[in-house]
DNA sequence: TACAGGGTCATGTCGGTTCT
DNA sequence: AGAACCGACATGACCCTGTA
């Protein structure tokens, strides 16, 4: 428990922009230092080579490395010979909350692709330019799909084990999601929750909404709902046994299920059990 | 077991303050 | 300047009851 859950809860409330998308040869004059861009920069690297600084950190990606540039780090860019980058790039930004995604991730800034990856994501960068050169009505949605695309197969490569959660704010959501997940079978309150941290409760609600997009109750809900889903389609329990183990009311419990699932308890349970025989 | 109406009180928000 | 706290007030979560 933690990290895996807490990835799955930023992926799930991912808020996807993306503002430019091409593909270039890079001049030579192509440098800019020490700036801090407001949005994500994404590039998938054909041919060349040059220098890169995140962070402090200096890199030189060359040909089928995937680079991202994450919003808000001071960073540079230059080239170092004639023969310039030529390469796809994006400028997105992809926000949690009120956090970027890279605020929130500690991810490799260079990630080198095996042959096969390298070619799905040409794949998919080729197709994200076509989307945004063409600017249908519809290319808002279908831009946001591709651009989701390119970010799965940039975590899928890297794995979970090279993905840092950032700093104490991590630490303390983990402790508070842990708390949730041992006492599901509970009413816990807002006070309680915020005790776990030693916040005031009026702050940790705003703290809490602030990271994960959502108030505590509300998430705690949820995770509630999803367990309760789980309970109904392998278990034979009552409804109201169910909702005994997720700590509602069963009157109460009826009515949130419905809400969150557009099924009543027992509606949920009659239809996935006739959709898997 | 589902659904609806109504009442209560915990939760969430906002604006300001204090602390480090 | 940012983190944390506090009080007032609006909102919504939750419970209870009745009906089908």
């Amino acid at each position: 428990m933690g990290k895996e859950e807490l990835l799955q809860h930023y992926f799930s409330h991912l808020n996807l922009d993306v503002q430019e998308a091409n593909y270039t040869k890079c001049p030579k004059t192509w440098r800019e230092i020490n700036f801090v861009p407001s949005f994500n920069r994404l590039y998938l690297i054909e041919q060349g080579e040059g220098e890169i600084q995140v962070g402090g950190q200096r890199y030189c990606p060359s040909a089928h490395d995937l680079v991202i540039m994450p919003a808000q780090v001071k960073q540079s860019y230059t080239t170092i010979s004639d023969a310039t980058y030529l390469k796809y790039w994006v400028h997105f930004t992809a926000v949690v909350g009120e956090r970027s995604l890279f605020q929130l991730l500690d991810t490799p800034v260079v990630l080198h692709l095996t042959a096969d990856a390298f070619i799905h994501a040409q794949h998919k960068m080729q197709e994200l330019r076509k989307i945004h050169m063409e600017r249908a009505w519809t290319s808002p949605l279908r831009k946001r799909a591709a651009m989701l695309q390119l970010l799965e197969l940039y975590f899928s490569c890297i794995g979970l084990q090279q993905i840092q959660l950032r700093s104490k704010d991590a630490d303390k959501l983990n402790v508070i999601i842990a708390y949730m997940a041992e006492h599901i079978d509970q009413r816990i309150t807002v006070q309680e929750l915020a005790r776990q941290l030693h916040l005031h409760p009026n702050y940790f609600i705003t703290y809490f909404r602030e990271h994960m997009g959502e108030s505590p109750i509300q998430y705690m809900n949820k995770m509630k709902l999803e367990h309760a889903k789980q309970l109904l389609l392998t278990g034979e329990l009552h409804i109201h046994e169910v909702a005994e183990r997720v700590g509602m009311d069963a009157y109460y419990f009826s009515r949130q299920f419905k809400e969150f699932t557009g099924f009543s308890p027992s509606g949920y349970r009659a239809s996935h059990r006739a959709e898997g025989k």
